[in-house]
DNA sequence: CTGTTAGCGCATTCAA
DNA sequence: TTGAATGCGCTAACAG
């Protein structure tokens, strides 16, 4: 049977209600009493069960979650991931806002963020662009004591409590590492296509790429990264030109979304196979893996990233701060045989 | 506010007592009672809320794991799985021993199952060898009305709950379709290694390897699989013969322990490099990794098989039936540059 | 068959 | 600065 606030109460001869003041830190408590408490804790060796802490204080946190819209699939996932969070809010002590903005738009994500009231939020998670405006309306929040978390792309320079994402430039050389061993030993070029260079995950991506591929597969090339603005159409127009001008292409990283108008490309083309490493788990990627147009893709998955950004800012929110190695999210690497 | 047993009490005009009766199927309720309460349960939408429930019958339950014993990296860590779980346990209403036998000793499975006594035991989580006396062992228990269920490797036969790991017939193919990426081009052998063929998982990962090897990599033709009895010695002493038995070996697929004995071996050999896939993260994988012996490893996340085991038994020993999709283990891939 | 009542471990008024 | 009393949502005796 571990010790109750009852069992601490009673060897530290006081009452319950002080014990929970000096439990949660609340002020109005003489030094003496407290270390008896506390002396109390560690005597008996008392940890709260924190269940039962929610259930008596029925406080209801509400957080903002903030998403690019469009039809990027994996951005629709992640919403999919924040809908299921909602669903589980009850338990949670959670009431989740969901709020989109026009993708890759820096201004409309700073608007957005303005328009909060720090009142009635208790914290904000968000897909960032990497922009000057997106940092400071990020830093405001934080500044009126809102605890902030970046989803999927960081902010490197703001005040952001916590990135909710994977390390992009591991990212970056695991694809490398894949391509590398997959690509025809003959020498050739890789196709590297971006979204957008103010993503500060395409960057990382894109660097830790280059990093590997020079140092360990220096008989292939990289020709890029083109940018395809997550934008099935403008990917495939864009990689469509480069296999044109370039015979000598063996392989493409796509790192960012649009992969619906790479397979067009690729599935359409005739000529010695590509390899082809790919970004992020949707119904697409998951086809032109099962089809064979895929080599592998590269996942994060977007529920752990949801509920890692909810469990930090609740955890802020009562001014503990999360377990940083509990909340690391994984590289994933799929092929046919192993998708989900 | 969601609704509460005292409001859907309320809107059936019954009492608490009633209402937690058809809640939890207990008996003693006329039907036309029953209906009165499930339709203000649905009426209300209703959910109970699992953190109070839990808190209020303070039941304990008392599960065992039975785990192979002996330096295979891999089961020790699965123990440190058990033993984190351990220490969660007051907060999860249970109370883990964990015992160990002799590894691929079926009988003494056996034997440490028969000495179970169904009274105080709530479920029994097991890694199993696949053999008669096991699965006799574990029937018994559920005839007992013990609820088991399978931790690694599983026991098809058996009237066990639940498998709690990976496919590893799609581990297999995984590997396989790594393998055929990786390895030169030219015609050449892939030497197979396994444990030992009492083991289902390891049977399965042999058969889902075979089948993709010979479907889409016809130049490669399979050596094997010899048995390592997932020892370093022996696994070292069977590799050490078949490689220099046969030159024209382009790569290894160890699909089971004793990974010591075969970077022993492939780091003292000269000649080309050969693409190699093992299982499981291991200090000893994971530096073969690094130094780049392997070239990619696969892995079952210990932690959540345990955390599934738990859920599962916990489940089945309240009666409710776990979510089987929720339970589902992922088959993980590593890479040197992504490994956690 | 059904209802009353007293907790589970903790937080939080309201008094003192 | 401290304590007594009440309730969170649910379960479980114990009566009726």
């Amino acid at each position: 049977m571990r010790p109750t606030v009852h069992d601490i109460a009673a060897t530290a001869g006081v009452s319950l209600a002080t014990v929970d003041r000096v439990l949660n830190g609340r002020l109005g408590v003489r030094q003496k009493t407290i270390d008896r408490v506390e002396q109390a804790v560690r005597a008996l060796g008392y940890v709260r069960d924190m269940t039962a802490a929610n259930l008596a204080r029925r406080r209801v946190y509400p957080l903002v979650f903030v998403l690019p819209d469009g039809p990027n699939s994996f951005m629709r996932n992640l919403e999919y991931e924040v809908r299921q969070a909602m669903t589980r809010s009850p338990h949670e002590r959670t009431a989740i806002k969901l709020m989109t903005t026009r993708p890759l738009d820096a201004e409309a994500i700073a608007r957005t963020l303005d328009g909060l009231d720090p009142k009635d939020v208790a914290g904000v998670a968000l897909v960032a662009v990497d922009t000057a405006c997106v940092v400071a309306a990020v830093d405001r929040l934080v500044s009126l004591g809102v605890p902030v978390v970046t989803l999927v792309s960081d902010l490197p320079g703001s005040r952001r409590a916590h990135f909710c994402g994977i390390d992009n430039v591991a990212a970056g050389r695991t694809a490398a590492g894949l391509m590398g061993r997959f690509a025809r030993s003959t020498p050739g070029k890789v196709l590297v296509v971006a979204g957008s260079m103010r993503l500060s995950d395409h960057m990382g991506r894109a660097s830790g790429f280059a990093d590997v591929m020079a140092r360990e597969f220096p008989h292939l090339s990289i020709l890029g990264p083109l940018e395809g603005r997550d934008d099935a159409l403008a990917v495939r127009r864009v990689v469509g030109a480069a296999l044109a001008a370039n015979s000598d292409i063996v392989g493409i990283y796509s790192l960012g979304a649009g992969n619906r108008g790479l397979v067009e490309v690729i599935s359409a083309r005739t000529g010695p196979r590509l390899s082809v490493v790919a970004h992020e788990v949707t119904d697409y990627s998951r086809k032109a893996l099962a089809e064979g147009h895929f080599d592998a893709v590269i996942n994060q998955d977007c529920g752990h990233e949801v509920r890692s950004a909810i469990r930090v800012l609740l955890a802020r929110a009562d001014g503990l701060d999360p377990v940083k190695a509990q909340e690391r999210i994984r590289i994933d690497i799929f092929l046919r045989d192993n998708l989900p």
